[in-house]
DNA sequence: CAATTTACCTATTGACATACTAGGTAAATG
DNA sequence: CATTTACCTAGTATGTCAATAGGTAAATTG
């Protein structure tokens, strides 16, 4: 399941997109626009701008500006930056502590399967692919 | 992500189809040998019952037994019988609020599509399909 | 019939994550 | 120097998850 967190990433990532790269984006506009509470859209960016993909710039006519093109972004890089790996199960979920029963588990490679299909879905789309309906 | 629930759910199923439908097996067996707590397989169990998935026969020599033969069950049916539907976002869950910004959400059609590879991906497996590596 | 073994039922709990909110400080601009 | 913005630390309510506790009912066996 995705959570609020990396569907609101992706969503402020998106605005961002749409604003074009001119004058940097306040994120005052952003929760306006997309009605999402500004408080918690300060955690969201934080994170967005520990992993370089947006650049904050302070003051009057500050704001926010993506660091690449929107075509240089995948969805799955931001959407992971924001909720951490995207995970099927706590036993592939990398950190976690090894299943003793892996070896003659009888569903790990169904999990395994399914992992590798949302990882190539999500991270073949790009943010421009969502730039318009 | 698929909790702990479904995954055990699973794993009963996959069980007691590796028992096979002679005898009725019981759930103290089941938990010893996929060494997850009997009281808490009750819980799991108890809904696939409930699903119409297995049946339980009381008293000594009871258990459980399977209704179908294995290539009869999809694996997504019985993960969502443990899990309840396997949406990708609360926005997609049947039962939710509509949300009022569905008409021009940038990211929803992402959402819907691999809400459908998931469903594909995963009624498009059989329980049969797993009974061996 | 009595003892045993099994399923079946209700309720509760601890831990944790999620989705926020509160209340600030630092930096840049006009 | 006032305003606007980003940036930072902390707390909190709510809910879900994963599991326990402590039973009752049903069927079989000796």
């Amino acid at each position: 399941m995705i959570s609020t967190k990396g569907r609101y990433a992706l969503r402020v990532m998106l605005d961002l997109a749409r604003q074009g790269p001119e004058e940097p984006t306040p994120l005052k506009d952003i929760a306006a626009r997309q009605e999402i509470s500004k408080k918690y859209l300060e955690i969201i960016v934080r994170e967005l701008v520990a992993a370089g993909f947006v650049t904050g710039v302070s003051g009057k006519g500050g704001g926010y500006r993506l660091c690449r093109k929107p075509e240089d972004y995948s969805v799955g890089e931001i959407l992971e930056s924001a909720e951490g790996p995207l995970s099927a199960v706590s036993c592939l979920a990398e950190g976690a502590a090894p299943c003793p029963r892996a070896a003659d588990c009888l569903t790990l490679p169904l999990w395994a399967e399914y992992e590798r299909l949302t990882h190539d879905f999500f991270y073949g789309k790009r943010l421009s692919d969502l730039m318009q309906r």
